[in-house]
DNA sequence: TTAGTTACTTTCAAATAACAAGTAACAAGG
DNA sequence: CCTTGTTACTTGTTATTTGAAAGTAACTAA
């Protein structure tokens, strides 16, 4: 079974799994303590239904996280973070980091920590 | 002039400039001391060369990447990387550093550097 | 019975990507 | 000159993905 990525380039791996404008927003909510599907959607970027049941599918078939049922009748679901998906969290902060600095009007986390509570 | 982001978070905004499946790939080889075009496209990944221009305008409109003329006669241009762009190895090497934890068979930096050279 | 909630799926036009081929501006060789 | 080669793109053309809206399933509560 030999794997099919474009490179065994870190970097491209990397953006097989997380190269899109909405797959690391997931997991920020995710960080930030979200675990239903409406809370996703509720974000301020508004992310389409499809692309994020789409999105929750790659993420859990790539073990970044993981979907565990939370309520019968009905039956619903919430999504955790992986060891694998926590460990983005340093991804992320370097991403914050350099934003915070070179892109005009961006919040800091604790910021948008708030913002995603409401 | 409202400035037109999907929302303040900076990784958002970041992902506004860099959420896709190449242009991290171009700041690598930049990185990397690449810096023609068609250095970029011997990449292993092999980037279609519509896709190339299109990413190194946005890149250069960005402030991550500058053009200069290094020939006249037939005229012929190199990119290069700003600080801002620079500073995007932090982000590369914390996704390098999670690849080659959690995703088997990625090559470290080092290995990189020397496919790339080739 | 009707409305509301959550978690999706489906539909479809529009945008984007991929692949192949073409072009411009020269240089070097025969 | 004329052809071949090189670099840096651009232009079609087709294939895939996206995004907005609407629909569905399985309930609960009024």
């Amino acid at each position: 079974m030999t794997e099919c990525k474009r490179s065994p380039c870190p970097v491209a791996c990397v953006l097989d799994i997380l190269g899109d404008k909405w797959t690391l927003l997931v997991v920020r909510d995710l960080l930030f303590g979200k675990h239903t599907f409406k809370a996703f959607q509720e974000s301020p970027e508004k992310i389409p239904s499809n692309i994020l049941a789409d999105r929750l599918k790659r993420l859990e078939r790539e073990g970044v996280v993981v979907r565990k049922v939370y309520q019968e009748r009905p039956r619903r679901h919430a999504y955790y973070l992986t060891d694998k998906g926590k460990e983005l969290s340093t991804v992320m902060r370097s991403m914050v980091k350099w934003a915070n600095k070179y892109i005009p009007e961006t919040y800091d986390l604790k910021t948008i920590r708030g913002m995603l509570k409401e």
